[in-house]
DNA sequence: ATCGTTTATCGTCTATATACGATAAACCAG
DNA sequence: CTGGTTTATCGTATATAGACGATAAACGAT
């Protein structure tokens, strides 16, 4: 595959540029994989999950972590779709998008399922 | 749950603290995770599954990247435990670990399994 | 109206991730 | 032994991630 020269940009626009090669399934799986490459975010998903209805900053007791960061990290699985949140006042209600995280399995285990119809298929 | 006062301490120690208040599952899934929060790594995973036998720096060849840049996302899936790498003389000679493939997916899908049942049991 | 509570966001700092070119090491071929 | 090939690693630059305290906005209660 060509290689772009990308000293000569930016970046940014290296960034940008080479994303393009990608295809959106990588990526898709890429960004979702990411969302959960973080350990506060994994339990944040759990602690939504048991709490079945949706919850706002109990969350932050339950984490290690200081109410911005909690915040911050909430903010990504929302950005991600994962999670869902509405403003009630002074109080932020989330709670797992179930139907998202439905996807985002389907996404993941058909990956899976396709590299091992290759093994399969081969050794 | 109870927060350290973490400003007085270095970033590092900071970072390590953390982690202890995570379980090891949670840690090992956003681990997995984050070995495939790349699409490079996604790429890269899907060629060397794709050639079946075990293959060097052809991988370069499928990929937008510099030379430098892949052996990067390969070590990195290699420390992950993705990826199995020999070398033989010159060459490096690559490929997929199924066996911790499928132990990835086994912790994914239990993870995923785990909350769709909260999520029956409730809903 | 004022006070306390809750939470998102800002500013900041540090660490990690991602990309590259250059280079050195290890080999193979001649 | 010399020259080409391959690849890991070094050095470097930039971008992103992750953490915090401080603060402002939006309420509810008094």
């Amino acid at each position: 595959m060509l290689r772009p020269v990308n000293h000569l940009k930016t970046g940014l626009d290296m960034a940008k540029a080479q994303m393009d090669r990608f295809t959106d399934a990588q990526q898709d799986l890429a960004r979702l994989a990411k969302a959960l490459s973080h350990p506060a975010r994994i339990v944040i998903l759990e602690v939504l999950a048991a709490r079945k209805v949706c919850l706002c900053g109990e969350v932050v007791d339950e984490l290690p972590l200081s109410q911005a960061t909690v915040s911050q990290h909430l903010k990504v699985l929302k950005e991600a779709g994962l999670v869902s949140g509405e403003i009630e006042g002074a109080r932020s209600c989330y709670c797992v998008d179930w139907k998202s995280l439905s996807q985002a399995q389907d996404l993941i285990s058909t990956w899976f399922k396709r590299a091992d119809d290759i093994k399969r298929s081969c050794c």
